[in-house]
DNA sequence: CCAGCATGAGACATTCTTGTCTCATGTGGA
DNA sequence: TCCACATGAGACAAGAATGTCTCATGCTGG
């Protein structure tokens, strides 16, 4: 009987996030497997990590997909993909972190597909009027990694409701933290 | 005549933030310095890391005061801070992802210090009707160093210009990616 | 000038992780 | 029932990083 591979890979999702040095041994008893099979299944801890990206990347495509980014308001559409993307996030955080490590080799090419997309959806805010043009796409879609991941490490310690996940991301990214349309009440002398 | 170990700090800090897996002989090397004296300075990366932490809450701490947090409205403190950050950013980055490796043991207190005064400079904010209630003073908080992580990342990638660093953590973070379609906000000269 | 001291270089043991191998087990399908 | 195959358990060696030690060297202050 084959290894439920997906099981193993969301298992070690969830410990890697948590803890990034994780040796394949806590990977495999997280998974509820013993570490020969986990070698096995993936030819080492490269490889593993490797297969967290794929499916990082394919969630990411997935909620891409799901939130269609080019269908009415920008600003609707980030919070649609948003919430998408939400329960991968902390998996994209991890991926973020990592991603670090992939210095000098060459970067996944799913990562530049999707930072096209969303680059894209941004550039589209922009054209319409909708999103202001002094922010460039490319740095408010590296800005919206970072919420993400910040927002992830914030709910794993609690000091974010996990139902609060969206609108905190969602609201800083587009809104910011000013206070929008309401009356200035400078207390100016 | 002592090894100057500020000067070790600061290269381990530039090199750690690239490499964060990087060896203690390679730290060594970046520092012009031997793994043996190295070693005599710090007693293990474990103390490195330490001392890493120590210098970046007290630029943090340094910035904060500089920043003068409770002076003037909270939106000009937020740019102030951030300005003033912007030089150790990389390495605040660095220390960022690192904190992840404290999952069980205690944090550095310094870093609740810095919390505190953040928030409570958010909070001031909300207080006065500058900036809006229902992003939580924590989460801007939160929000703000991962904003600071992403942009020196950027930065780093080539992806953001150094010059615009604190443009783009500011305005995303005070005003959102949103353009505001309201009224033309004043912009002291 | 000379003694003391910090440094650089390197050897060494230890520990940790990994990759690989073997073997027993037990379970499902022919 | 019986066989094939995946799994679990564990042994084993290789490699890497670390911590510790020794020794020679070169500089500096007395």
């Amino acid at each position: 009987m084959a290894v439920d591979r997906d099981h193993v890979l969301r298992s070690a999702a969830a410990l890697l996030t948590r803890k990034s040095t994780a040796t394949m041994d806590e990977v495999a008893k997280a998974a509820g497997i013993s570490r020969a099979t986990l070698h096995r299944q993936f030819a080492g801890r490269d490889a593993l990590v490797r297969a967290l990206e794929a499916l990082g990347i394919a969630e990411c495509e997935a909620a891409l997909e799901a939130a269609r980014p080019e269908e009415g308001p920008a600003g609707d559409a980030v919070r649609r993909l948003v919430a998408g993307i939400e329960p991968h996030a902390p998996l994209l955080a991890f991926l973020y972190s990592e991603n670090q490590l992939f210095e000098g080799e060459e970067r996944n090419e799913g990562w530049t597909r999707i930072d096209d997309r969303v680059a894209a959806l941004f550039r589209r805010g922009q054209a319409s009027g909708e999103f202001r043009i002094d922010l460039t796409p490319a740095w408010l879609t590296e800005a919206l990694y970072g919420l993400l991941a910040s927002a992830a490490w914030a709910v794993a310690e609690g000091s974010v409701a996990p139902k609060d996940f969206t609108h905190m991301v969602v609201e800083l990214l587009l809104g910011g933290a000013r206070r929008p349309d309401t009356a200035p009440q400078r207390k100016e002398p």
